[in-house]
DNA sequence: TGCCCCGATTAAGCGGAGCTAATCCATGTT
DNA sequence: AACATGGATTAGCTCCGCTTAATCGGGGCA
């Protein structure tokens, strides 16, 4: 059997990025912490911390770390199955991958179902949350892959619906004549991050399915959040898909419209959770299906 | 995070029976690992272990054991990720049920190949082990059923082959006449105990689908133990369904004669492994697979 | 370049957790 | 009835791991 008050304090250090901190959450002085992870590095004859601002762990720490966190994991459904027997020392908290524009439209909402719980969210995109679940760095994901990560449960969210939004000044600058492939292909448009393709991919399902060479590669700004993103749109940037949730009373209102009406992009997403949580993650699954249920549109 | 030493006492007695061997097993002295259950069971205000001959865990008691083992495996997984830098503190010990058929013709040469794994095997019968890794008291079985335990891999063996046999002095006395439903009915048989349904289905397949009220229920001899099993068919006591590769020989030598030639009855089995053992089963897995295709029947 | 401040580390010393060893007690054996 | 076995109890000691307090070191700023 491991040392476990060792590891909890590598872990607290390695995730609150200070040894003041993880002091603090495990209710010692900072001495304390900086011994403990100390002896631990002699013990394993490793580097487990790199010291700096924030601390970070070294590959094995933070293998150890996410050792730790398993056996956190296992605790909480200990818990579960013991009632009453084991006290509680403090909320779990719960490793999530989540894309942003989940983020921003329905993800808290699931989160607030579990005001017992606290959450360590991965901020990537839908398309590569599923790697961070793959290496075993999050419990859960919402993922844009149906097809489940070895080891995992995947369920269908339904899919986000995009619109591809510019203010009204917007389109009478830059399609003054329609929005056709040449007017298109010079527009400025609003990109979130290098993953972002949801933009081209909305101009190949508008233009007809083009060779890839032939879809046009608009001059872009580079927006790297969602509230902004929406905001670079009504501030007349340019164009963008912006989630349905986030621009509908905007559209309602006229200070935004659609480039083509009733041409949205919807993007399936799923939730897929590991397996090593067992039971403990049932709660959130609930709560985050419900969620999705109510923003997103049905799954076929 | 919980106490592990005062855990791994608790472990130690109820896996090991007594507060001296789990001394032993600990390297402390009895009164050492007397003293940590009993702080352990004071704090959680609950009793853990039975004391008795041999000390046996309460019902919170064997769930904390469980849930040490589910921490151990965690460890040799990590050991696997992080090689060199954890020393092992002891061989892994692995828990799984088997039937005493597969026990006594073939799992014991998928064991010799991991030198350096201990085993805890529970026999019972093949359609009662899946019951064991349901409640997470195993971490792997050979069952009867293909249907996986949630939460499990299943994986086809093949089958075991059993043949209906006694030995050519049992057959003169008992079956002057051949084999046929009445002689059936009165020839005294072997069983191995109450949950060993063989004999009566090879009977139903011999002598025709016939309905359950007609099947004989010959008088019978109780043998639990799978090599007494054979013994007694040899001894000439009765006829029963016994492991082919533990008659093979004795029928070559004519020490033994199936009842009737050619009327074999296939078991099959299944290999199913918890997923929370991860990759920690891995090896066991494909040494299992291995063993069995060697001795079993192909599957389809 | 020098100073300052924050955060990690090191040193010293104390308190208590947890061990050993010796003894006690219940149970079942010869 | 004496004894053997195995767990519980208690006393006493050791050493582990904490706190406090002093020291170190690096980044930011004048």
């Amino acid at each position: 059997m491991l040392d476990y008050p060792l590891l909890a304090a590598l872990a607290a250090v390695i995730r609150t990025g200070s040894f003041e901190r993880a002091a603090q959450q495990l209710h010692v002085t900072p001495s304390a912490v900086s011994q403990r992870v100390k002896l631990l590095e002699e013990r394993l004859g490793s580097v487990l911390v790199v010291r700096g601002q924030p601390c970070t762990g070294t590959a094995a720490g933070q293998r150890l770390c996410q050792h730790v966190e398993q056996v956190a994991l296992l605790e909480s459904e200990l818990r579960g199955a013991l009632p009453g027997l084991i006290p509680a020392e403090g909320p779990t908290t719960l490793r999530i991958a989540v894309n942003a524009d989940s983020l921003a439209t329905w993800f808290v909402a699931a989160m607030a179902e579990l005001p017992d719980c606290l959450f360590d969210l991965v901020l990537d995109d839908q398309d590569h949350s599923a790697e961070w679940l793959r290496k075993g760095e999050v419990l859960a994901a919402v993922t844009a892959s149906a097809a489940p990560v070895p080891g995992c449960n995947s369920h269908p969210l339904g899919a986000l619906r995009y619109r591809a939004t510019a203010s009204p000044d917007c389109m009478r600058r830059h399609f003054p004549d329609g929005v056709t492939a040449d007017s298109l292909s010079r527009a400025p448009c609003l990109t979130f991050n290098r993953k972002d393709r949801l933009q081209a991919q909305w101009l190949r399902t508008v233009l007809g399915d083009l060779e890839p060479a032939q879809v046009p590669t608009p001059p872009t700004h580079w927006l790297p959040s969602t509230h902004a993103f929406v905001d670079g749109a009504l501030a007349g940037l340019g164009w963008g898909m912006n989630p349905d949730p986030l621009v509908a009373d905007h559209l309602a209102a006229g200070r935004l419209v659609e480039l083509v009406p009733g041409r949205p992009l919807d993007v399936p997403l799923h939730w897929q959770q590991s397996r090593i949580a067992g039971t403990a993650l049932a709660e959130l699954s609930g709560a985050v299906l419900r969620a999705g249920r109510r923003v997103l549109h049905g799954p076929a």
